[in-house]
DNA sequence: CTGGGCACTTACCAAAAGGTGCATACTTGT
DNA sequence: ACAAGTATGCACCTTTTGGTAAGTGCCCAG
């Protein structure tokens, strides 16, 4: 009786290095701006990075910039430079970002569906311990 | 190729504090290791400390009850002392919870889908700066 | 000629996140 | 009696993360 059978078995215990397929997942997607920046890139097609500045603003540049280094290291974002004069370059998402973006997508309708509570909880963090900020990402 | 409709418009802008809801969802599950739980505890029902801490053994006692104290504050588990006397306690999902575990199970999906991917890109990671270590977390 | 924007880069720093280890109160196994 | 397990709490310290500020070339508007 401890342990029906809740979720389905979605994940697979023993595998590589990781206990499970939301543990690979977890350790690419970590860092305070990439879900962010992939959800963003994945609704706005190729984008600019002053385009992504004014987009994720509470981000400084170094923030975006190492972010978007790493996503492209890993594969996710594909950088376009266009070695024009005044800078331009613009990234885009690669398919494995895309499918990456598209596993995100459960996570925002999440937020927005539970707004109130997820508003009401931070009500109360604030509430507890004061001076608090900064934005989300995702551990590290 | 630009934007065909890869990832359709699930991110409504401009709501109240957030950018949208990805972002208010990052903001809860924003710790090393709450996703890893929320989808363990979904996985098993009521689950131990004990059980818990064994199943998740990267994380130190510390950082299991101090995020478990969160995902608790914000709703997302109940926690269950029975008072007995060799301490007993059980952790298991709120309604809110569980929905957000589901929400989950895409990215653990997609983590298992491309754990060859994942593998490579770490390889890499190691390869560039030696002396990494430590798990996920969905950042901070 | 000055200011501003673009896309970054670098250096320096503060804060947060996370880790280790010890302690507790009580019971059970050896 | 002693070690071990249970579920935490707490202090201390290191690592990681993130922010600030300033600088770089180059071009265009005023």
């Amino acid at each position: 009786m401890s342990k029906t059978s809740s979720a389905g078995p979605a994940c697979t215990p023993t595998l590589p290095g990781f206990t499970c397929g939301l543990d690979a997942t977890l350790r690419v997607i970590s860092g305070k701006w990439k879900p962010l920046i992939l959800y963003f890139v994945a609704q706005g097609g190729p984008t600019r990075y002053g385009e992504l500045r004014r987009a994720v603003r509470d981000a400084s540049d170094k923030m975006l910039i190492q972010q978007l280094k790493e996503l492209e290291a890993d594969g996710l974002v594909k950088r376009t430079d266009y070695k024009e004069i005044p800078p331009r370059v613009d990234y885009s998402l690669t398919p494995l970002g895309e499918s990456l973006a598209q596993a995100l997508v459960p996570l925002c309708l999440w937020g927005e569906a539970n707004l109130e509570a997820v508003n009401r909880v931070f009500a109360e963090r604030a509430a507890a311990g004061a001076a608090r900020s900064g934005a989300p990402g995702l551990s590290a």
